[in-house]
RNA sequence: GGGCGAUUAGCUCAGUCGGUUAGAGCGCUUCUCUGAUAAGGAAGAGGUCCCUGGUUCGAAUCCAGGAUCGCCCA
């Protein structure tokens, strides 16, 4: 058997392109699919990226994560389909069109055409497709992307709108009016998961403002007193519509004495003046004091007298005169610019009374609607006012703040305007600021299903665990109901159709295409607007002969990536299901997709597994007001399930059927099992990356340098994914060092010796006998071989890829720097024992990194084995298999822990050596060694070890430490602690009282000391007590609990000359490097020079002989090329020539 | 303002059920071993376990409050 010879120190990029190739000719992937055919699956989802733009490093975290569990399994003997996916709609892509078309307004887009704007987006969405594709290729992620899912295909698009048609006979699509965040540059409202996407610290102008009384009203105010009202969007005072305060809260009328005001340069004092604001609040809105020199406050000048205490009730009624006089008070309706009363009015900021704009505000809307107020709205969908407001008509209403401030401070109108540093929500793609906007848009009733929804989480694992309760199961809590629709053009059409007759308005959600096509008459050639828009049909209500026409509105494109489960194998939700594709045993993500994919998952699978409510026609008729808002308490029985979880059972919601029986309903299951939640990654010094601030690591840069292994290790091993990554291309190189380059050099070890013994070289530690240090090492790293099987196999079924590959680093650095290093001489000579037990930890080792570093991986068992046309085909390895023979479970932990005790003893006597000033170099006579028995037991078995290890002639053992020291004896707190709890005190007293030499004597001896607590006696036995050996003066002891280990320093001529010998040998290696001879090069040797050290290799020569391969030895002569070495300031001239050259 | 998470050596991170001398790797200093290894080993310097209180015989660990940072939400 020969080997392909290995470099010892490769370019592992070049090392991992060349095994690329070797997949692709090998059809590797495909291969590992076709075999596991038929098995039980284990089902894998690909969240689908946009690929209009190039992959980054954190894309490579994603896509290592995605692969490593699926490849395991695949060892495990699953079949793990990878379906890759795309995600090809919505925003992002249509503003990179309408940046390259320099296109600015959804006017210009029409301008320009819809079919063609389409066009153009289709085509961008896959752009960067190669880059992905290269990458993806590149970093191992094996995920097939030649029949990838893509959500603008015919197929994808039609179960969507199966899925909505779904939502709609449930009774669960509604169209309904509410305030929404609006991006004015895209021209569409936002779903709360966007929003969440783009908050931003903001700087904005925020300003308390005059209302003064016009007309008292029922109120208890008076004429000329001045409400005050703080706002952080002074663009909506122009459409002050009302005051509001709560009918409860404190509030007083101050009279306001000697306050100044900054305007335009000067400061004058204000004119005296009654303020209306919250009690608690008071302080804060007129301070009469400022801070004095010595940080201490003083009066300001200003004096403040409480004229009247009174409820906000007491206050409602009032009219007032507005800021601005845009919009007159009789638009409002009756009540406009009075005080109204509203329990949302908190005291926590402002003033405690609220500036109401009815169109831009949740609360302000609700008020309005409870008011009867008349909405008035001066904005239009492009975010500029409209020719009312004077002077601003046609301008971006966030750019006026500033302007519309100073007006008021010209006006009289201000009290105070101050800058206000809040996150405020921004397009998540644009960055423009959001409008709160009350406008018509399409919805999910997901809060009537949040029982559900928080029933169906609570079948997931999530990793970490606290996003489970946490950041995703307060967010299913709050949920709010799913803002389905954008008014754009790239996106699945929003199914619904509407009659063109006002009077009959009838909704129909269609479901299929053969559906529309029916209907229509008409082929549908393009899903996509504005194709589809142009089929209509006849209105299917009663006696109406109004036209079918579709809505304007496109659909979230998360709705898109929600349904992929089944939209991919273009086929609902229930089939997936019974082809076992459903749901996924394994997703993973970033955690920004909590509100985004995760969501959007649970939502549409547990959506689509509620029962058609008893009743509904479920034939696509949307029936208006079953589940608006306004029918929300109430809403339809079939519904009545919309409480919190804490009420009664959450997880099996209860449905009413049409008697009025009700029925237990399963909870839903959720569509994936497992979640790994990645965190995010931040540069070298913590900051979050991106372009702006140039410190984005480029993969190719780190693939180019370190390879795609390194970076998979780096992202596996450092540290637990969801934590987030402080992370820089150096970094990466310190896991190459440490990890990949010791497993190689092991590797190109093995090989140089297995080619060097040649044929015949197998065996794995059956033959020797027990008792042999060679036979104990192999059966010792064998045992450790079967342990980390096993916990990698354990923690790679628990997603823990972190402590799975940390437990292969622990075994490399055994095997590299224990075994084979005391393993050497035994690979000198070719010993068949110890290269196939070295081959069979490298095997293994190679297939449990399979999932972690497929590149080295597959070589190493390529050249080492080569059974299978790749380690990613062969099944995952067995404990019992590759460990010990023999054992059942390929452990002996007997052994384990003996040699534990043995590596300590030598840690202990290396720490002696290190303390003496001798070199290890010297041999000395003895060490001696105080050990219990069972530790005594563990030495001896490796003694030859240990010997060799410190380099002493002998191991002593001596029971006791009374000639090396003396026993300190402390309580074991941790065993005593739960026995005596609180008399821990006294027992600790006891213990101290004890006699510590005898003590430790007695437990030793495995018996047991007396003491006395609390008038009880109590025997305490080994473990009962900590001993610590207090050396004596004058012995060089290392000590480790009760374990000692004591040099005899003492050196005498012949341990000298044994000294020097090795001196000399060590010389002459060096000189045999120095000549730049093979390893296994024989040689002529010669030396001369000092007596003393030609002396010491004269008694020594063999062993000098033996060590340096040296066929003979002159002492006489100079051979070949010479080297001058000096030891102990003696000189030596070493000749090496290499025999038969 | 609310939720979630984090805070341990110069840096990156472990730290089990609460147990009395808090660890590892990197980096630094000194020594050492070595014919697989850019490696290995020993010793040293380096710690307010973020702070304050509490629970407990005993707290890095549990509880409460606070600080700072990050993410998410309002």
């Amino acid at each position: 058997m020969s080997r392909r010879p290995v470099d010892p120190n490769p370019s592992f990029p070049a090392l991992e392109e060349s095994i690329l190739e070797r997949w692709r000719e090998r059809d590797v992937f495909r291969e590992s699919l076709r075999r596991r055919q038929g098995a039980e699956p284990w089902v894998f989802y690909e969240g689908p990226p946009t690929a209009n733009g190039r992959p980054g490093s954190h894309h490579v975290l994603s896509r290592t994560f995605k692969d490593i569990f699926p490849r395991f399994q695949t060892m495990r003997g699953r079949h793990v389909e990878r379906k890759g996916g795309w995600d090809c709609h919505g925003l992002p892509v249509e503003i990179t069109v309408e940046k390259e078309l320099g296109l600015t307004s959804k006017a210009d887009i029409e301008a320009y055409g819809v079919a063609e704007f389409n066009a153009r987006c289709r085509a961008s969405v896959f752009e960067f497709l190669e880059d992905w594709n290269r990458l993806t290729e590149r970093i191992a992620y094996w995920v097939d992307l030649d029949d990838a899912y893509r959500t603008l295909d015919h197929d994808y698009v039609e179960r969507v709108w199966g899925a909505i048609r779904a939502m709609a006979d449930r009774d669960l699509l509604y169209e309904g009016h509410r305030v929404v965040p609006y991006c004015p540059r895209c021209g569409t409202a936002l779903s709360s998961h966007e929003v969440a996407q783009g908050y931003k610290d903001v700087v904005d102008r925020s300003a308390f403002v005059r209302f003064p009384v016009v007309d008292p009203g029922s109120s208890a105010l008076e004429d000329g007193d001045v409400l005050l009202a703080w706002t952080t969007t002074p663009w909506t005072l122009p459409a002050n519509a009302a005051l509001a305060v709560h009918p409860e809260l404190e509030y007083v009328r101050a009279r306001v004495t000697g306050r100044t005001v900054d305007g335009h340069g000067a400061s004058t004092v204000a004119e005296p003046e009654t303020i209306v604001v919250a009690a608690a609040l008071l302080d804060r809105v007129v301070p009469t004091t400022k801070m004095g020199g010595d940080n201490k406050p003083v009066p300001n000048g200003v004096t403040v007298e409480i004229l009247q205490t009174l409820p906000g009730s007491r206050l409602t009624g009032a009219r007032y005169r507005p800021p601005f006089p845009f919009i007159a008070s009789e638009e409002w309706g009756p009540r406009g610019n009075t005080v109204l009363e509203a329990e949302f009015v908190t005291a926590e900021d402002g003033t405690g009374i609220v500036h109401t704009a009815l169109a831009f505000g949740a609360d302000d809307y609700a008020l309005g609607v409870t008011a009867g107020l008349t909405i008035v709205n001066p904005v239009g969908l492009d975010g500029a006012y409209d020719e009312r407001i004077t002077g601003y008509a046609g301008r971006q209403v966030k750019s006026c703040d500033l302007e519309l401030v100073e007006d008021l401070r010209a006006a009289g109108s201000l009290w105070l305007d101050r800058d206000y540093e809040h996150a405020y929500p921004h397009c998540w793609r644009c960055s423009t600021a959001l409008l709160y906007y009350a406008k018509p848009s399409w919805y999910i009733a997901t809060s009537k299903l949040r029982a559900q929804l928080t029933a169906a989480n609570e079948q997931v694992t999530w990793y970490p665990e606290h996003v489970k309760e946490g950041r995703f199961g307060k967010w299913l809590e709050g949920n709010v109901d799913w803002a389905l629709s954008r008014e754009r053009y790239w996106g699945t059409p929003l199914p619904v159709w509407r009659c063109d007759d006002e009077a009959c308005g009838h909704l129909h959600c269609v479901g299929s295409f053969a559906e529309l096509e029916e209907r229509s008459g008409r082929e549908l050639t393009d899903p996509h607007r504005p194709y589809v828009d142009d089929l209509a049909f006849a209105c299917p209500a009663d006696g109406c002969d109004g036209t079918m026409r579709r809505v304007p509105e496109v659909i979230d494109v998360w709705f898109d990536s929600g349904s992929m489960p089944f939209a991919q194998h273009a086929a609902d939700q229930d089939a997936v299901r019974e082809q076992g594709r459903w749901p996924a045993d394994y997703i993973c993500e970033a955690q920004d997709q909590t509100r985004g994919w995760f969501y959007s998952l649970l939502a549409v699978a547990t959506l689509l597994q509620q029962p058609v409510p008893v009743g509904a026609p479920a034939d696509g008729t949307v029936r208006v007001g079953a589940t608006d808002v306004a029918a929300r308490p109430d809403a339809p029985a079939a519904w009545g399930t919309d409480r919190p979880a804490s009420e009664g059972d959450g997880s099996r919601p209860a449905t009413t059927t049409g008697d009025g029986a009700v029925e237990a309903l399963p909870a839903p299951a959720p569509p994936y099992r497992n979640v790994v939640c990645l965190g995010l990654i931040l540069d070298g010094d913590g900051q979050k990356m991106s372009k702006s601030r140039g410190n984005i690591v480029v993969p190719w840069e780190v693939i180019d340098r370190y390879g795609a292994d390194a970076f998979r290790w780096y992202f596996f091993t450092s540290k637990q994914p969801w934590d987030g990554y402080r992370f820089s291309t150096d970094a990466i190189g310190e896991g190459v060092r440490l990890f990949l380059r010791t497993l190689w050099s092991t590797y190109a070890f093995l090989v140089m010796y297995e080619n060097a013994a040649g044929d015949g070289a197998g065996g794995r530690g059956e033959q020797a006998a027990d008792g042999d240090p060679s036979a104990l090492m192999d059966r010792w790293i064998l045992s450790r071989l079967a342990d980390t099987v096993e916990r990698v196999t354990d923690r790679l079924e628990d997603f823990d890829a972190t402590f799975a590959g940390r437990a292969i680093a622990a075994f490399v650095d055994d095997l590299s720097n224990w075994y084979v290093r005391r393993s050497r001489r035994r690979f000198w000579a070719g010993d068949p024992e110890a290269l196939g037990t070295l081959r069979t930890c490298l095997v293994t080792v190679a297939q449990l990194l399979a999932p972690f570093t497929p590149f080295v991986a597959d070589e190493i068992y390529d050249n080492l084995d080569g059974t299978e046309p790749s380690v990613h085909l062969t099944d995952w390895p067995e404990p019992a298999a590759v460990g010990v023979p023999g054992t059942p479970d390929g452990r002996d932990r007997d052994l384990e822990r003996t040699m534990e005790i043995a590596r300590e003893t030598v840690q202990l006597g290396l720490g002696a050596r290190g303390q003496s000033k001798l070199k290890v170099r010297q041999p000395l006579r003895e060490a001696v060694i105080v050990a219990a028995d069972r530790e005594r037991d563990a030495i001896e078995r490796l003694g030859e070890i240990v010997r060799d290890e410190l380099n002493v002639h002998e191991l002593r053992f001596v029971a006791d430490a009374d000639e090396l020291g003396s026993y300190e004896i402390k309580p074991n707190y941790r065993a005593l602690g739960r026995r005596f709890g609180k008399a821990m005190p006294q027992v600790a007293a006891a213990v101290a009282a004890l006699d510590a030499t005898r003590a430790a004597a007695t437990v030793r001896a495995g018996g047991t000391v007396g003491i006395d607590v609390e008038g009880q006696a109590h025997e305490l036995s080994e473990e009962d007590l900590i001993l610590r050996m207090e050396p004596l003066e004058g012995y060089q002891l290392e000590r480790e609990g009760s374990h000692a280990v004591a040099l005899d320093l003492s050196i005498d001529d012949e341990l000298h000359r044994e000294g020097l010998a090795r001196e000399v040998v060590h010389a002459i290696q060096a000189a045999r490097k120095a000549a730049g001879l093979e390893i296994t090069d024989r040689i002529r040797l010669s030396l001369t020079g000092d007596d003393a050290l030609l002396d010491a290799a004269r008694a020594h020569e063999p062993y000098v002989t033996g060590e340096t391969l040296s066929l003979d030895v002159a002492y006489d002569a100079d051979h070949g090329t010479t080297h001058a070495a000096e030891i102990e300031g003696r000189g030596l001239t070493v000749g090496v020539a290499r025999a038969g050259a």
